[in-house]
RNA sequence: GGGGUUGUAGCUCAGUCGGUUAGAGUGCCGGCCUGUCACGCCGGAGGUCGCGGGUUCGAGCCCCGUCAGCCCCGCCA
């Protein structure tokens, strides 16, 4: 098909804008075609931007025979500019803005077909794999486009709150130095020295504590970082961070800095929450919901019930009192009919999941109907069942499930019954948003070493956080009571944002690496920099950091970040539209200094006649298993074989096609 | 690293107990149609049942392996 020319066509209007205010205007319009009607003499076509949609209309009697004919080549996608008059319709559309009028085409240019689109931009259900290899069609959708603009309005309104309130904009490195603690770096091989490697910033947190010793005071960035870990619905290997640091100033300054900004934000999204928001403190987030990260749309609370089973004819529950608070019965109360007339199968599968999670099974009272169900009946007098009710705190119908062991078993469990029972009862607000800020978080939590070193200490925010001022002394007496200037912003039970008050002074941080199993000279080679900062005129200071794709996926309801992100990657860290990460030729290699793996890894051709001679019939198999996933741009491949010539890994290779 | 789950036409899916030529809707192509807006009507094309191996007289269905998407655990200072 000859493609016209946009030449020096200029747009009037936007199709989302006409209405019948405009009727009897010649208007020009750019854009998509979303869909032709074709009623034979008569079409029409509806016409998208960015910003809306318009319907075009021509027919026999008064349009030009060539127009028609060009309107009726036009299909789905097809990238047009359109002139026209605005009329009101005879028969209007109630379910569209511009529904009250259309264009009734004089002109019309394809400046661009398309072939028809790989899946339907209206459909929900398309798989996701599909999506993502045509990402660039995907972000056409009308959902994605809202995520998008909703992203963008976010970072704009961040940056002008910062603005406002005299923060300073920074651009810190990319590429920067490797951190021993925390998650796993993204390294970049350095081809100047044989070697060496940088690491992209798993978070800018040194630098922007730098640029307080250096007097800047208010410090923000909306920058990327990068973190080699697993991946999840909520988590990708590289994210946007909208990082804030300031100097003189106590948690509750940070938070107060960052409360109206979520005010803010969730204005933009239709809600009006309240600031200050509250405070938990995380031995109470543990206690009362099990989780660090609490959900407070759902009001019901853990609660011990050890000591109501000091005399119980139930072993299980007796044991637990006895255990002078080793373990302890902890137990959820979900009041209300639903919960009350749970089946025998719900429970069990309810226990199933308790058992996942690591407990025994899933004892449990259930008041309905029928009165008391429960799978510790027998153990269970009147007077106890009274007394079980009374502490429960239970009125009328509900259930009662339990949970006996250790704080963190029975948090554990509990923890995650909780957020699924509120949403199987109905019991969790979804209309609300409920920030919390939770506080006094452990400086220290012990790891044990899987490798066979004895275990460690190690930071739980990071290893620049401030030891709570009472809790100095502990660092070297107790270290896992000590508590940190630590603060975690949460938001319907997602970690929205962290921070922490810093170390500033030298002999604090030598004491906290000293805590965490870091000697002088490691401290030294790896953080030279910082204690020397800290060494002249560090003022107190302290920060967070938000998650500004987390953010964005909660304000726009969406259950997966990538339905925030423009271009994410899968589960298994690839981007599957680019096909990154892909192997690189033995030239890029050579440069950065890399070895191969030469000794095990061939060239596919190699191993297939290698496996052809020697190999077993499985192995051959394998092999051209192997080749036959590749996908036609990988023309060749590696394969990494072991010893005992087993398939370890293979890989794809670009270049010339091999022949075999 | 581990567990779960999905994979059949371009897309979304059905496919019974292992048994004839693997179906539907939609999209696509062609024809008709002057008020459609999920247009309608008629016709047509379209399949490596993810891939490899095995069991069987016979496999979309059973077994083993493998790849990919998604969810979870570990991990994520």
């Amino acid at each position: 098909m000859r493609l016209d020319r946009l030449g020096d066509f200029q747009r009037t209007h936007r199709n989302g804008d006409l209405r019948l205010d405009h009727a009897g205007q010649a208007v020009r319009l750019l854009g998509w075609c979303r869909r032709v009607r074709n009623l034979g003499s008569l079409v029409f076509l509806d016409l998208r931007d960015r910003w809306g949609l318009v319907q075009l209309v021509a027919n026999e009697e008064t349009a030009d025979p060539s127009l028609l004919a060009k309107l009726k080549a036009v299909r789905s996608e097809f990238v047009l500019a359109v002139e026209g008059v605005v009329a009101e319709r005879e028969s209007k559309n109630s379910n569209l803005s511009t529904g009250d009028v259309e264009v009734r085409l004089t002109d019309l240019r394809i400046l661009n077909t398309a072939a028809p689109l790989p899946f339907p931009l209206e459909d929900e259900g398309v798989g996701e794999d599909l999506r993502l290899t045509y990402r660039f069609l995907d972000l056409r959708r009308e959902q994605l486009q809202r995520n998008m603009v909703l992203r963008s309005e976010v970072a704009n309104l961040t940056r002008n709150h910062f603005r406002e309130l005299d923060f300073i904009e920074f651009e810190t490195p990319i590429l920067t130095k490797s951190t021993p603690e925390g998650a796993r770096d993204y390294l970049v091989p350095s081809r100047v020295h044989p070697g060496e490697f940088f690491a992209l910033p798993q978070s800018p947190q040194l630098f922007k504590q730098l640029l307080q010793v250096s007097g800047f005071e208010r410090y923000v960035q909306i920058c990327r970082c990068f973190r080699d870990e697993d991946l999840r619905a909520d988590r990708q290997p590289e994210f946007t961070q909208v990082d804030v640091e300031m100097s003189f100033v106590r948690q509750e300054d940070v938070q107060g800095v960052i409360e109206p900004l979520m005010v803010k934000l969730a204005k933009v999204v239709g809600k009006e929450i309240a600031a200050p928001f509250p405070r938990l403190p995380y031995r109470d987030a543990m206690e009362w919901y099990g989780s660090d990260k609490p959900d407070l749309r759902c009001p019901v609370k853990i609660q011990d019930v050890t000591g109501l089973f000091a005399a119980s004819g139930f072993n299980l529950f007796r044991a637990a009192a006895e255990s002078h608070g080793h373990r302890r019965v902890r137990a959820l109360f979900f009041p209300g009919e639903g919960p009350g007339a749970l089946s025998r199968k719900q429970l069990d599968e309810l226990g199933e999941v308790a058992k996942q999670l690591g407990a025994g099974g899933l004892p449990y009272a259930k008041w309905g109907r029928d009165g008391l169900a429960s799978s510790f009946r027998k153990f269970l007098e009147p007077a106890d069942e009274a007394a079980l009710k009374a502490g429960l705190g239970a009125e009328g119908e509900g259930l009662a499930v339990f949970a006996v062991g250790t704080d963190a078993q029975t948090s554990r469990v509990l923890g995650e019954l909780r957020l699924r029972l509120a949403r199987q009862f109905g019991q969790l607000d979804e209309s609300r948003f409920a920030f919390l800020w939770v506080v006094d978080f452990p400086l220290l939590e012990w790891a044990e070493n899987e490798h066979g070193e004895p275990g460690r200490y190690v930071a739980c925010h990071h290893p620049f956080t401030s030891p709570h001022p009472d809790d100095l002394e502990l660092l070297e007496t107790d270290p896992g009571a000590c508590r940190a200037v630590a603060y975690d912003l949460v938001l319907n039970g997602f970690e929205v944002g962290g921070g922490s008050i810093r170390i500033h002074d030298a002999e604090t941080q030598n004491r906290m690496f000293r805590a965490i199993g870091i000697g002088p000279e490691e401290a030294r080679a790896k953080f030279g920099f910082l204690l020397d900062a800290l060494a002249f005129g560090a003022p107190p200071h302290g920060g967070l950091a938000l998650g500004l794709d987390r953010l964005v996926m909660l304000l726009a309801g969406a259950d997966n970040i990538r339905e925030v992100i423009a271009f994410p990657k899968t589960a298994q860290a690839r981007c599957l539209m680019t096909d990154a990460p892909s192997p690189v030729d033995d030239r890029q290699l050579r440069e950065l200094h890399l070895a191969q793996e030469a000794q095990q890894t061939y060239r596919v051709g190699a191993v297939f006649f290698e496996s052809a001679e020697g190999g077993t019939p499985e192995l051959r198999g394998q092999a051209l298993q192997q080749l036959g996933q590749m996908t036609p741009r990988q023309a060749q491949g590696l394969v990494t074989l072991d010893a005992q010539g087993q398939i370890l890994d293979a890989r794809t290779l670009s270049g010339p096609t091999f022949e075999f």
